[in-house]
DNA sequence: CAACAAATTGTGAGCGTTCACAAAGAGCCG
DNA sequence: CGGCTCTTTGTGAACGCTCACAATTTGTTG
């Protein structure tokens, strides 16, 4: 008889501890039903040849709300084999795009039942690894190597997922697949039909993504028979001081680039600013064209000049919500990102 | 005999779906060893009366790793009485605050063995409710009425909490609380000292948070007995394109004020973007304070002024730790976060 | 070499749910 | 009013794991 079960020391403490969190079966007892009755109707699975009485509902949800009962995700999630989580994993809260993953997910997920909850850095593996979501949204990690294999790894054991990268998938996954390289080339070659003079200013950044936005700015001025002059060519650290300080200084060179090609927004914005204070126009004295399509270089006055993707979370989202309800292709599908330059008001033709 | 129990079909179909997480089972039989054993070699809570022989110990690691196996943290979580998880629930992504808060936990959280995950919007009430963390760090929703009923409940069901907020707590609980009025009476009797002028920048957000500090400019000048002047004050939203047209106007009036006065860092720093624009010199020609002590604004260069918090995050973390671990003092501890002035670049004495 | 102690491994209940199936109650007709 | 069908409720195993306690093996000593 399990009700006479003697709960060893530790539980007690636990429960003391824990405070009173209501189950199902206290909820049961206060509404003088059985587990199952409540079970059903909280769940609602009580159509078809189960069905239970309106009074009976009533007394059951009566009792629900004095309680404060709350049925216990894990324990449900265990035995319904699935969690109702979806998990978003991104790199790092300062990088816009990450942001506008996390909040479309945010937005979108729950309409669906599904708890988003967001994981920073690279615990987001440990936590997939042992169960803690249905599905996961891969944000764009350009330092890893590869994800591979936690990818197959998370396949086999039926999680949903789409990633966010250019090359790091194994075949047959859902990704999203920023192209970069046509935008940049649209870019520079947009840049080097009228200036002959562009500078650049470059990220440091130990992590992958600048490096082939210089290789884009490189190639652009070599395709438009413009060699590569060092002079012009800044690298500013993380930090938008620095970024700013690149840009005063290649302004301020006895003769001054009139365009500057940044490899990233952030760095773009800081070059307007350094524009300013020289008491420089900007498109007419120096245009400035940066990277990403962040949202805040669209909200600056003047908008950013910019190359990037559209935003198309959303679609990513509802990519994976197709996975969880097992809309299934046979091969995974494969997004394209294109970025392409979006012109707004720090360029001109 | 549980060994036939024949799984109904809806388990069957489910299994196939799921792929194949392998569970402590499959790992005992691969290892040919008990169910206990593994727990007890995977757990390392064999210290006491109970000891696995090194080989075994072997064996065990052996089969978790060809495996793959990961144990189920629900079901851990569900046996333990604990999740290991602690969420932290903020607003929006786009508040630094809130950011560097969430960047925080997750820094230091792993450490002592927790899974942060954060939670954006209003979900976090659901997902706490049932079980999903041990602990949460509550952020400032600026919004929320009162979030009294919901944290008496979490305490109710031990959950541990820690609450960022002015005064919305029930008595007892652990508070973060910002006290801003100090701070922002600081600031402007500073301005008030050198300036007559003092425009202000504020914004027009339906939240609560910038009531108070536009108060604060009021106060400050009637203090300091200079009337008010309407025509100094403008209103933006939240978009950087409108505080930098209200930046812009107020710098152009006839008789321009020679220090602005924003609500925010992020309009702050578009006012310093307009003053350069109209070749004004930042501090010399005009000087500019935010509020909130955003790291952004330390980035800049030069360097913002404003009122804000020490950045103690850190310190709303190892609270919450110290409740997870119940180290548990009667009452609650109340840290107020005093706000102050920090002279940085954009003001000169 | 028997008998006991110490070291190691196994058993099984239970965490809070769900759900297939069994059981009980209600309604109807001959 | 017994036997049948249709509603409604109850029973209990299982999800994957942990841990108190029982059972077993090994080592040590009289």
């Amino acid at each position: 008889m399990p009700i006479e079960f003697k709960k060893p020391a530790v539980y007690q403490e636990l429960h003391v501890s824990q405070g009173s969190k209501p189950t199902i079966r206290d909820v049961a007892k206060a509404a003088d039903v059985s587990l199952t009755t409540v079970s059903y109707v909280l769940s609602g699975r009580h159509g078809g040849t189960t069905r239970i009485s309106q009074p009976t509902q009533d007394r059951v949800l009566a009792a629900v709300k004095e309680l404060g009962y709350v049925p216990n995700q894990a324990a449900r999630g265990m035995r319904r084999g699935k969690t109702d989580v979806v998990a978003v994993a991104i790199g790092n809260l300062d990088w816009p795009w990450d942001r506008a993953l996390a909040t479309a997910a945010t937005r979108i997920l729950p309409e669906h039942g599904y708890q988003p909850v967001i994981l920073l850095g690279d615990d987001w593996r440990k936590f997939m690894m042992s169960g803690g979501a249905d599905g996961v949204i891969i944000g764009y990690f350009p330092e890893a190597k590869s994800d591979d294999e936690t990818v197959t790894e998370l396949a086999r054991r039926g999680v949903a997922q789409v990633v966010i990268s250019g090359t790091m998938v194994p075949a047959g996954f859902d990704v999203l697949a920023p192209e970069t390289d046509e935008g940049l080339a649209e870019c520079m070659e947009f840049l080097a039909t009228s200036h002959r003079r562009i500078a650049c200013v470059r990220r440091a950044d130990p992590a992958g993504r600048p490096k082939s936005r210089f290789a884009a700015y490189a190639a652009g001025l070599e395709k438009a028979g413009i060699p590569l002059d060092e002079s012009l060519v800044r690298t500013s650290q993380h930090h938008p001081a620095t970024a700013y300080q690149s840009a005063l200084e290649l302004l301020q060179l006895p003769d001054r680039p009139t365009a500057i090609f940044c490899t990233d927004d952030m760095e773009a914005l800081q070059a307007i600013r350094a524009a300013y204070r020289l008491g420089l126009r900007v498109p007419e004295d120096i245009q400035i064209v940066g990277v990403g399509n962040s949202t805040e270089g669209q909200e600056y006055d003047p908008a950013l000049t910019t190359v990037g993707p559209d935003p198309i979370f959303e679609q990513v989202v509802r990519m994976l919500l197709d996975r969880l309800a097992e809309i299934t292709p046979a091969e995974g599908i494969r997004i394209a990102s294109p970025w392409k330059l979006h012109h707004r008001g720090t360029t001109q033709p």
